[in-house]
DNA sequence: TCTCAAACTGGCCGATCGGTCAGCCACTGA
DNA sequence: TCAGTGGCTGACCGATCGGCCAGTTTGAGA
């Protein structure tokens, strides 16, 4: 093995095991499993556990702080083009490293309480698709699908300034405005 | 204690630190201190740590379930508003419960590595929602923020058929008309 | 050929995990 | 008065966790 082929190695392993079973659920035997090496061969490579997912991460933050940077100075109408075509061009780009963060959710939406929200929903986005099935449409039904839960989920955290009628009849009118009209 | 308010408190504080900490991140220990009584209480009310997520999950999964149910037999108009407007209320009638869905995500974005990107991107909200700060815009700002990247997630679970520029012209568009013109 | 550092191993550590078990305590109805 | 039951406890179990360490292998340079 080459001098930085096994850390490379490591992060790769590392990044599909977050994804696929959370950062909390994966252990550093795991990821030597994968890779072909022992569980402190991993800990030679990297300082601890959380030194991986920060290495995993790194690249993406790098390339988020230089697009928060890049905002200041725009006029209105040109930052908010920079920050839609940057931010989906980003999480696109590290949608390895996203679904690191999200990593927990596979694994409790696979739980036997949890296994029909999956295909419930998916009956939703195909409504809220309409019967074009065009790229556009499912993608934006997906988007609103997606957005609606997490708002819902941060609320609680940072959003205490509104009330619940706001909040309803904003969703509802954002979510209409983003769907393309039924065709 | 009466007979059935030690299991309430016990799905209370479960509630709360699986949203705080994640489903793994929680231990039944962790639990027994927040309701005031022993771990062994906890397994005498249920079968185990999965049963207690089950019970938290269940009314929410049944309520999704009746709304499914609902739009079967809707013409296609119909059903697009039912399904907003269902599930914008499902998601905020049962947030504490999305919570527990999510709940590895407050814990990781604390973690050093992923510190700043919360205040990142709080600023491209700012800078998508514009001048105005009307709850609105500011909401269809979040939705947007939060759907890109929960797609970007899914993707490679179950996209496949999406090109790369496909995905990202759809996005941009779907997100472009969520957020309300600039005033 | 010898040297030495980088790469890596197997084994071990203390801590913590979910779960089990025998038994205690308060209350209830016969 | 006393048997019985629901609610609960403290002690314990095997498994697994992240991390540490002494020692071995390997390969390039002197």
């Amino acid at each position: 093995m080459g001098r930085s082929s096994t850390r490379d190695e490591i992060l790769g392993a590392a990044a599909r095991q977050f994804a696929a079973a959370g950062y909390k659920g994966t252990s550093l035997h795991d990821i030597a499993v994968e890779v072909g090496c022992s569980k402190a061969a991993l800990l030679y490579h990297f300082d601890s556990k959380e030194a991986i997912l920060t290495s995993l991460c790194a690249p993406a933050i790098a390339e988020l702080e230089g697009l928060h940077a890049r905002l200041d100075g725009l006029d209105d109408a040109t930052a908010r083009t920079t920050a839609i075509e940057g931010f989906v061009g980003l999480c696109l780009r590290y949608r390895k490293e996203i679904q690191v963060i999200y990593g927990d959710l596979p694994g409790l939406l696979q739980r036997p309480a949890l296994q029909r929200v999956h295909l419930m929903t998916q009956k939703i986005c195909e409504v809220l698709a309409g019967t074009s099935g065009s790229p556009t449409s499912v993608i934006a039904a997906k988007l609103v699908l997606a957005g609606i839960p997490a708002i819902a989920f941060a609320i609680d955290l940072e959003m205490h300034d509104y009330s619940d009628e706001e909040l309803r009849a904003a969703l509802i009118e954002a979510a209409t405005r983003a769907l393309a009209p039924l065709t």
